[in-house]
DNA sequence: GCGGACTGCTTACCT
DNA sequence: ACAGGTAAGCAGTCCGCG
């Protein structure tokens, strides 16, 4: 999120500009002004509920590092000519890669748009330099060590922060908890307990979805033209505002709707000049994809309609569009984000519509629609703009503000501004945190050469073809129906080994002669035993504090609800870092990328497991599967499981605790496949067919009746009448596809286009059905589902848009059930055929034939 | 010309 | 722009057989 050479009006800001006295505001946000030429910050005032402006006057400096001395760098006319070029400075920082401190130049400059922009001019452009390619407003707060997130106040026009200090008892039972781990760590977890534990205020906020004429129905109108006006505007806020604003023909009566205000508008222009006015009035504005549309469409139909640049209260930019004063948080972008929607929403949402994210997380969805937009009568339409600007407004404000305050969690962990967490991914949250700590400890930022240079080398072959090095092991599972299965499963595996084995960019493969024999098991690597790893410090503090602190208190029933609610929202926001922590260092696009870091943590990964695996086995237990982190035991006795606990605790360090029992588990020879019933009869399936996402509905219906019928087994007795209930159910879904009563929905796949269709070198049935949907002029992009059918032209396939219920290969689908239903039945020793009987057998033959 | 073995691509999943 | 490992289904190629 850029906002460097906007050029903000400075009579606009005057009125937002924060007065020389604020005792308690939040840092949320913060920019460049380019026409002041100075950082400013996003300030909110809960008292107040308004979002202030304060600008830099510290007189802080946009800058580049440079290795070359100052007297060097003066000969270097380029350089000193550069518009924009201040002054050198002499500096030292601490070169970690070779483990001693260094003479730098720094290089500053008037503004930031002189160290690099977008496009290749600026200083970095000159000469190689370091740290320069940080966003500057990032760089500012790096230097002055703030905190996004964190209340701070304003003292004769000086940002302090307040000082927000751990509980007395809070920091006591911490120092008790953690009084036997090294002073370094103690002292992260300290700090992080503070970000983490200080009140999160009421945010007041304002969600706005748009409607626009459209003269073709199917045409989605464009942002970059806005050639058609926009209709309605609705706006629900945390308040209790409730407003939809209408354009209307003439000047009859404005559509009354129950606590809603409606104002209807003649002019399109007074319109939007009111919509604009509520947009400035609030500290946060929420859309659903308003970067893309709903702002950016405001924006352009205002410059349209001859609104001049300082009635706009709108900036589009290259990441996000945003706000003069508030902040905008697109929750499209934000449920976008992978980790998000796997590790904070469990995956319960599959695309990223508000239709989706809206009926899976609020169990309420958009107002369904017969006709277009265009077409409806003033009250349908504003009740039906009214209820996206309430989905969106509620998807931040469902279970006490969860979503806020999880956003504001993730931003004082990654030191990223509000805007800038809902829109990147977790990568750049891990990145902003690692280059916040490195300038506070006056480390120099390495540039990824520096770091592949000496540390680019992998030791291990992958399984698969096109990876860089092996990961994880699974055991084969032992087929089967196994009763009385404990899973037990290390506690954060991967962020405990970069704890324990002090893993980091700089501390494997260390420049120390006398670290060499301190070797990774199963690698050639070795790591440093003179120096504390960053990231082993700041991934190991994390770990610690989720594992022993967060996640206990989650749970903790004797805690009020509010309070086990927040521990709920921290222990998933450092659930999300922690999950990819590991992955980064063996990700090319991170900037810290070091591939011996990656390949290490998943080596003594499996070191742990083929060891925790043996020490099982001569305990005693039947091991009958493993994944990773996880094995699963067989009838293990009370005493075994203790036994092996405290030996995986004492010889590995790692805790190692019971994670789930089922009453039984049932296994085919498939890896990561395998159907498990717990205790209470509920199930729990992992990776068979019949649960994934793309199968048609009505194979999955039958997988679903199967999975309930094996619910019911409690023995092994039992297993005689379920096999005649899956008979049963067999028969009466091959008789509903053979008389064909289904609907076409209950037959299709449904399948993700993974990129644009030009991007396909081969043609699988997705496409095809896609490309037969383009054809017929319906646009598709990336992140599409499409629905199809098989069918049996020649083709093979149709999408439902365009089949029929005659076109479907009755006969494939049963070959589809068959091999779904098969994943379960091998293992509990049933054949398909069999079920499906010998009497029938003919009948089926005949079937498949004439398919 | 045909069919089976094989490879590669794609999606969706597991940890 | 986190990682690698696994399954399933399909498309396309190669090769031996007749």
């Amino acid at each position: 999120m850029e906002k460097v050479g906007i050029g903000v009006g400075e009579a606009l800001t005057r009125d937002y500009e924060a007065p020389r006295d604020l005792p308690l505001v939040y840092l949320l946000s913060a920019g460049y002004d380019g026409r002041r030429e100075k950082a400013f910050l996003n300030l909110y005032d809960p008292e107040s509920g308004r979002m202030y402006l304060w600008y830099d006057n510290t007189g802080h400096l946009p800058y580049c590092l440079s290795k070359e001395p100052v007297e060097e760098l003066r000969k270097n006319r380029r350089l000193l000519e550069y518009p924009g070029f201040l002054r050198l400075e002499r500096e030292r920082r601490f070169d970690a890669l070779r483990d001693e401190w260094i003479e730098v130049t720094k290089i500053v400059a008037s503004n930031p748009l002189a160290i690099g922009g977008e496009g290749r001019g600026g200083i970095r452009n000159l000469l190689e330099t370091w740290e320069s390619r940080i966003i500057y407003y990032q760089n500012y707060i790096f230097d002055r060590q703030l905190n996004p997130g964190m209340p701070y106040r304003v003292v004769d026009g000086r940002l302090e922060p307040l000082g927000y200090e751990l509980p007395p008892e809070v920091a006591s039972q911490m120092e008790d908890l953690f009084k036997d781990e090294e002073p370094a760590l103690r002292e992260y977890m300290r700090e992080w307990a503070i970000l983490l534990q200080c009140p999160v205020p009421r945010l007041r906020r304002v969600a706005v979805d748009i409607e626009v004429y459209q003269p073709v129905a199917t045409r989605i109108p464009d942002p970059r033209t806005a050639e058609q006006p926009v209709i309605a505007v609705s706006f629900v806020g945390s308040d209790g505002l409730r407003r939809v604003l209408l354009l209307k023909e003439g000047a009859g009566e404005d559509p009354k709707i129950r606590g809603v205000e409606v104002r209807g508008y003649e002019s399109e222009r007074d319109l939007l000049a009111e919509a604009f006015r509520v947009l400035d009035d609030y500290p946060i504005v929420l859309s659903f994809n308003g970067d893309d549309f709903d702002l950016r469409y405001l924006r352009k139909r205002a410059q349209n309609l001859g609104f001049n640049a300082e009635e706009i209260p709108i900036t589009v930019g290259r990441r996000a569009t945003s706000l003069r004063h508030g902040v905008h948080i697109d929750l499209y972008r934000f449920f976008l984000n992978r980790s998000i929607q796997v590790y904070a929403f469990g995956n319960r949402y599959r695309e990223f519509t508000l239709q989706e994210v809206a009926s899976t997380i609020l169990g309420r969805g958009k107002v369904a629609l017969e006709e277009g937009v265009s077409e409806l009568p003033y009250e349908k339409l504003a009740e039906y703009c009214l209820r996206d600007a309430e989905l969106t407004y509620e998807l931040t404000s469902f279970s006490d503000d969860l979503v806020m305050k999880l956003i504001i969690a993730l931003s004082r962990i990654s030191k990223m501004t509000v805007e800038d967490v809902t829109r990147h991914g977790v990568s750049r949250w891990i990145l902003s945190l690692m280059r916040y700590e490195h300038r506070r400890r006056g480390m120099l930022i390495p540039n990824s050469e520096d770091i592949l240079r000496v540390k680019g080398v992998t030791a291990t072959r992958a399984v698969i073809k096109g990876r860089k090095y092996k990961g994880a092991i699974v055991r084969s599972p032992k087929p089967g129906v196994h009763f009385n299965v404990t899973v037990l499963d290390f506690a954060s595996l991967y962020p405990s080994i970069i704890r324990n084995w002090n893993l980091s960019y700089e501390t494997i493969l260390c420049p120390h002669p006398e670290c060499r024999d301190n070797l990774v098991p199963g690698t050639p690597h070795w790591v440093c035993r003179k120096r504390r790893g960053l990231s082993s410090l700041i991934i190991g503090s994390l770990r610690d504090l989720r594992v022993k602190w967060y996640k206990p208190l989650s749970r903790d029933k004797t805690l009020p609800e509010g309070e086990r609610a927040w521990y709920n929202v921290v222990q998933s926001a450092l659930k999300v870092f922690l999950n990819a922590s590991y992955g980064v260092f063996g990700s090319e696009a991170f900037p810290l990328y070091c591939p011996p870091v990656a390949e290490s943590t998943a080596a003594v990964g499996r070191y742990a497991m083929t060891k925790t695996m043996e020490e099982a086995e001569s305990l005693g237990i039947e091991v009958i599967y493993g994944d990773t982190d996880s094995v699963f035991l067989k009838d293990p006795s009370e005493e075994q499981i203790e036994k092996l606990m405290r030996w995986t605790e004492e010889e590995l360090g790692i805790d190692f605790d019971v994670d789930k029992v089922y009453r039984y588990v049932v296994f085919s020879r498939r890896k990561k496949n395998y159907l498990g019933v717990y205790p209470d009869g509920s199930v729990d399936v992992k990776g068979l067919t019949g649960k994934k996402r793309h199968v048609p509905p009505l194979l999955k219906e039958a997988f679903l009746r199967l999975t309930q019928i094996l619910s019911g087994v409690k023995a092994p007795e039992d297993l005689e009448r379920a096999k005649e209930e899956i008979r049963d159910l067999v028969e009466s879904v091959y008789l509903k596809l053979k008389n064909r009563e289904f609907d076409l929905r209950e037959v299709s796949f449904n399948v993700m286009l993974g990129q644009s269709l030009s991007g396909y070198e081969t043609n699988p049935q997705h496409v095809k059905a896609a490309k037969l949907l383009r054809d017929q002029g319906v646009k598709l992009g990336a992140g599409e589902v499409i629905s199809y059918v098989v069918t049996r032209d020649s083709v093979g396939v149709k999408p439902i848009q365009l089949a029929s219920k005659r076109d479907v290969a009755v006969g494939k689908y049963i070959e589809y059930l068959r091999s779904m239903f098969e994943q379960l039945l091998d293992a509990l020793g049933l054949s398909f055929d069999e079920l499906v009987g010998r009497p029938r057998e003919t009948t089926l033959d005949r079937f498949f034939r004439q398919r």
